[in-house]
RNA sequence: GGGCUCGUGGCUUAGCCAGGAUAUAGCGCCGGCCUUCUAAGCCGGACGUCCCGGGUUCGAAUCCCGGCGAGUCCGCCA
């Protein structure tokens, strides 16, 4: 119960009070339908369910409850009030003072939660036929910010890359870099777009060429050695500039799994012997398959010409997680529901945990869907690029006269920071248009308000004569609506990370940031701080600018998004 | 054709799974606020059949059924 949050132990006193003021009334409810209100800090709408039950007036109702409602002293609890069939409860100062006191000082571990578990997260994952482009991104922004989130709320956290060396799309480009001529002054992974494109399209004009690419999938799964190295250096040279936007973004992976080396150490056969052993496969047409009808699909898990394919070794990679992990994430694309629907039907009846999966819809042009294959696709690269650019120009407007190392830094946390909160404010299940106008408009990009927020928090600490102790800081003097407004704000931090955390929904924490900000900037509007009228009192704001300054900072933190304490 | 997802002011979007008190926020629009801690800010205003039609309920943006529209999947590709 200590490892609680405020938040939390507010709401189970809430729970607790109005449970005993069932003993002395004549009502009892197994449901104290007790919500967040926008009218109060915690209310409960349990006497609408009563209202039928006793045939009452659900106001009646309310009110007896209430007044039969006994708060204990010192409790997290201030006031309770009635207003309709609602039961408000609102928190008391204790609650107020105890956050204030939990943020200062907190440093990096403010809002950290006590989950327990070791939890692999697979994400980006992208092909390695060419660079990043604006879809995959958004894998990765959820996958990293889900990421940061779990690990903020207490779990030990593996972040995989799970590399496609094997697929058909890698057998292209190693055939592609014999015939055409690899562009070594590009990155590498926007020059092994250039010959993998090129490839596609020759593949379209003769499609007698298309055996060749067979038997180099046929030669790879026998483990020969000249076409291993050919796929590898493929792999490596997309992989490598994959790595480098990921990283310009703040976005790192732990391990990359190679899906080779399931073939290469016999996990894919011993899995496809397993299956059959367990009668879960057919042989139709000479491939063995997996019978599903309630997908109205079967799965096929070994081609007729004895090659596995991507499920198949899919099927291996899990189940080489689910031994080191409590849990596995899975981040995919939109088009990936139905196969990793499959996949997981075949694991639970193989009686191996499951993965998480998180899916995402896609990410598209105004003029339609991307296509590494059709060079269709505006790549992660030129958009960093650009909002860099912009953000450049955004920056200069504003301080002119700082010095330019000051504006580059300044331009790039800015503008990685608006590409990541403007993907990971939405939620996952929303299908977005890409168009560059609104990409790179600094007036509607959510990061720069929030960076602001903690810049301008971070000034008012430098600016200070002193920043006190907290044992100097008279907390009861932060009782104005705003204050107030802004430490209810704080206290919600760790509670939104552990919903976010459970639900696997980073959204709900970028839009947290936003109020957050908000929050502190009406404080920041209404109560002067350094100018305030007295001394005591010019403290304790500082204390409450220096939470902001924690929160702030903490909160960006876990959205991957840099928190400048000058811009 | 079947499956899955989405449909909320001009645009983008929260809330929907666990139904409740005036439906969230941003952009854009209109009008204010810098000799005052960073105006990348703040305040005020206009703008809504929560896609449509039924149903359940004291109460539906939220749940159920049926439509309509958009996206996506239905390869021995990944």
């Amino acid at each position: 119960m200590t490892d609680e949050t405020m938040f939390l132990k507010f709401k189970d006193e809430v729970e607790t009070v109005l449970a005993d003021a069932f003993d002395s009334t004549e009502y009892s409810a197994d449901d104290l339908r007790i919500e967040e209100s926008a009218h109060a800090d915690l209310a409960s709408s349990l006497s609408f369910g009563l209202a039928s039950t006793y045939r009452q007036n659900p106001a009646t109702i309310a009110n007896r409850i209430a007044d039969a409602i006994i708060i204990p002293a010192d409790s997290l609890i201030g006031d309770v009030q009635v207003a309709g069939a609602y039961i408000n409860f609102f928190v008391s100062k204790k609650f107020l003072e105890c956050t204030i006191r939990e943020t200062f000082g907190a440093k990096e571990s403010y809002g950290a939660g006590h989950r327990e578990g070791r939890v692999i997260i697979e994400h980006t994952s992208a092909n390695p036929n060419g660079p990043l482009h604006v879809g995959h991104i958004r894998n990765s922004v959820i996958g990293d910010t889900l990421a940061r989130i779990l690990k903020k709320a207490g779990y030990e956290v593996e972040v995989q890359y799970y590399v496609n060396d094997m697929g058909r799309q890698v057998a292209i480009v190693a055939w592609a870099l014999d015939r055409f001529e690899f562009d070594g002054g590009k990155k590498t992974d926007h020059a092994i777009a250039d010959v993998y494109i090129r490839a596609n399209q020759e593949l379209g004009e003769d499609p007698d060429l298309v055996c060749e690419i067979d038997s180099m999938m046929q030669e790879i799964e026998l483990g020969d050695e000249g076409m291993i190295d050919r796929f590898s250096r493929v792999t490596l040279l997309a992989i490598d500039g994959i790595t480098t936007t990921l990283a310009r973004m703040n976005v790192h992976h732990d391990q990359f799994v190679h899906e080779s080396q399931f073939v290469r150490n016999g996990d894919v056969a011993s899995l496809l012997q397993e299956l059959d052993h367990r009668g879960l496969v057919e042989m139709i047409d000479g491939a063995l398959t997996v019978p599903m009808p309630e997908f109205d699909k079967d799965l096929v898990v070994r081609r007729s010409d004895q090659t596995s394919l991507y499920v198949t070794r899919d099927l291996a990679y899990h189940r080489w997680k689910a031994e080191r992990c409590d849990s596995m994430i899975d981040v995919l694309g939109a088009d990936h529901k139905l196969i990793s629907s499959q996949l997981c039907h075949v694991l639970a009846a193989y009686g191996v945990m499951e993965p998480k999966i998180v899916i995402f819809e896609f990410v598209s042009l105004p003029e339609g869907s991307m296509s590494t294959r059709a060079g269709k696709f505006i790549s992660a690269d030129e958009l960093l690029d650009q909002i860099e650019k912009q953000a450049l120009q955004e920056v200069t407007k504003r301080r002119p006269d700082a010095d330019a190392g000051f504006r580059d830094r300044v331009a790039r946390e800015v503008g990685v920071g608006a590409v990541r909160y403007d993907i990971v404010k939405v939620s996952p299940e929303k299908a977005t248009t890409f168009d560059w106008e609104s990409a790179l408009d600094f007036d509607k990009l959510g990061a720069p308000f929030i960076q602001y927020s903690h810049a301008r928090a971070c000034s008012i600490i430098r600016k200070a004569p002193h920043v006190p102790e907290l044992a100097e800081i008279d907390l009861s003097l932060l009782m104005s609506d705003a204050e107030i407004a802004f430490v209810k704000q704080l206290a919600r931090f760790s509670f939104v990370i552990d919903t976010a955390a459970t639900e696997l929904k980073p959204h709900i924490v970028a839009i947290y940031a936003r109020e957050l900000a908000e929050s502190f900037n009406q404080f920041y509007r209404l109560s002067p701080v350094l100018t305030a009228p007295d001394e005591l009192l010019r403290d304790a704001r500082i204390g409450l600018v220096e939470c902001a300054r924690v929160a702030l900072s903490n909160v960006l933190d876990v959205l991957g998004i840099a928190a400048p304490e000058s811009m």
